[in-house]
DNA sequence: CCGCTAAGGTAGTAATCAATTACTATCCAA
DNA sequence: TTGGATAGTAATTGATTACTACCTTAGCGG
C-alpha cells in the first residue's frame, strides 16, 4: 500500500522510464494537478531534486508522459482494428480496445481533463489536439469504408457519426469517473455500444446479434 | 477589457451573489483550479481578505457556485421539456437547451472536469453525483414514455440509451473544449443529434425530417 | 586499484496561496 | 446624534510549490 523506498542509482534511460510510470500511477490516484515532483521522487525512493536531473521542468515530464500514452494507445487501436473482418467490426474492436486501455490506465482521462490542457496553449495541448483529430479521421475513414460495403446507412453523416463515437467514449469515461462507485466503465460500454450500432446500421439489418 | 475596480460596500447577499458571478466568470477564462481568492477580490474591486467575510472557505464558494449552476440548469431543462409535444420532442428540446446553456456558461464543463470534483470525496462531488443521477433518471423516464407511445423501438435499452445521451453531451463539450479552435459546440451538436435519433427510432420511422 | 563521470543528496530560494488577525470606514436605527 | 453592527483593509502567517547550486558517492573502464 505504501511507497517502495530504497531503489537507487538507475541509468538515465531507466530512470526516465520510471518517472513516466510513477507519474501516470500517481495521476490516476490523486489527480493530475496534485502530482508534485516531491510525490514522484518519494514513489521512486529518491529525493525531489533528483527528478530535475532527468527532466528540465515538470511540463517536460507531462509532455513525454502524453507521448508515451499516445504511442501505446495508437498501438493498441491499430492492432485491434487490424483484426477486424470488416470496417464495422474494426470499429467495434477499436471501441472496446480503447475502453480496456483506459480502464487499465485510469490516469489518461484525468490528463485529458486537466487544466494543463485546457488552460493555456501549451505543447501538451497541441499534442492532444493532433491525437484527437487523427483519431477522428480514422473513425470517419472506417465509417466511409463501411458505407461503401453497405454495412452502414448510405446517407449517414460520417463526420457526425465519428464525433458521436468519440463522444460516446469520452462521455462514458467522464460518467464512470464521476459516478465511480455506481458505474463500471466496461459494463456501461458494453450496454451502450449496441445503441450506437443501431444508429449507423442500414434499414435492412436491424438486429445485429440476438 | 481589464477588471472593473472601485465597487465597494455591498450588502452581504449582493456580495455573495457577485462572488458567485465572478467566480464562474474567472473559471470560464482561466480554469477552475487557477481561480484564486485574490483573483475574485480583484475582479470585484475589493481586497482578498474581504472574500472570507462572506464564505468560510474557498470550497464553500465552489459549493454554492455549483448549487447556483444546478438550479439554473434544472430550470432551463424543465422549461424546455415542458414545451415538448411528446417525450421524444421533449428529449430533443432538452438536448439543445443543455447545449445552449453550456455555451452560455463555459465554466460549467470546466467545473465538471476539475480536480476538485474527481479528487477526494467532497460535498461538491456528492452534489454533482446527485445532479447526474437525477438527470439520467429523467432521460430514462422520457425514453420509457416514448417507448410506450411507440416513438422509440420497443426493445430499446432505455438506461443505455440515456447513458449515450448524456455521454453525447459530455463528449461534445469535451471535444469542443479541446478542439476549441476547430469546432463549434452548437454546430457539432446539431449534426450529431440526428444520429442519436436514428439509434432510438423504431424500424418504421426511418427518416425523421428530410 | 584508480579516476572520472554521472546519479543522487543536501539544503536551500523565491513565489504563490488560503486563511487569519487587528483595525477602520460606513451605514442605519433609536 | 450617537452607538452598535457590518463590510472592507492591511499585513501577515504557515504551508506548499517548482526549481537550483553545490556537494557526495557509486560504479565502470582501463
Amino acid at each position: 500500500m505504501s511507497d517502495e523506498p530504497a531503489r537507487k542509482r538507475l541509468g538515465a534511460d531507466e530512470r526516465r522510464e520510471e518517472i513516466i510510470r510513477v507519474t501516470l500511477d500517481l495521476a490516476a490516484r490523486q489527480g493530475v494537478d496534485d502530482v508534485t515532483t516531491q510525490d514522484m521522487a518519494q514513489a521512486m525512493g529518491v529525493t525531489q531534486g533528483a527528478v530535475f536531473r532527468h527532466f528540465p521542468s515538470k511540463d517536460a515530464i507531462w509532455l513525454v508522459v502524453m507521448q508515451w500514452v499516445r504511442d501505446r494507445l495508437m498501438g493498441v487501436l491499430g492492432r485491434a482494428a487490424a483484426q477486424g473482418r470488416d470496417p464495422l467490426d474494426a470499429l467495434q474492436r477499436m471501441f472496446f480496445a480503447h475502453i480496456d486501455f483506459i480502464a487499465a490506465h485510469p490516469a489518461i482521462p484525468r490528463v485529458l481533463m486537466s487544466e494543463h490542457l485546457h488552460g493555456r496553449s501549451s505543447a501538451l495541448r497541441q499534442l492532444v489536439t493532433e491525437i484527437m483529430l487523427g483519431y477522428e479521421a480514422k473513425i470517419t475513414g472506417l465509417l466511409n469504408d463501411a458505407k461503401a460495403q453497405g454495412l452502414v446507412r448510405t446517407e449517414l453523416d460520417a463526420h457526425a457519426a465519428a464525433t458521436l463515437y468519440i463522444g460516446m467514449i469520452q462521455g462514458l469515461v467522464l460518467q464512470a469517473s464521476i459516478l465511480r462507485d455506481q458505474r463500471t466503465l466496461a459494463a456501461e460500454a458494453a450496454r451502450t455500444f449496441p445503441i450506437y450500432l443501431q444508429a449507423v446500421h442500414p434499414p435492412s439489418t436491424q438486429g445485429a446479434t440476438p
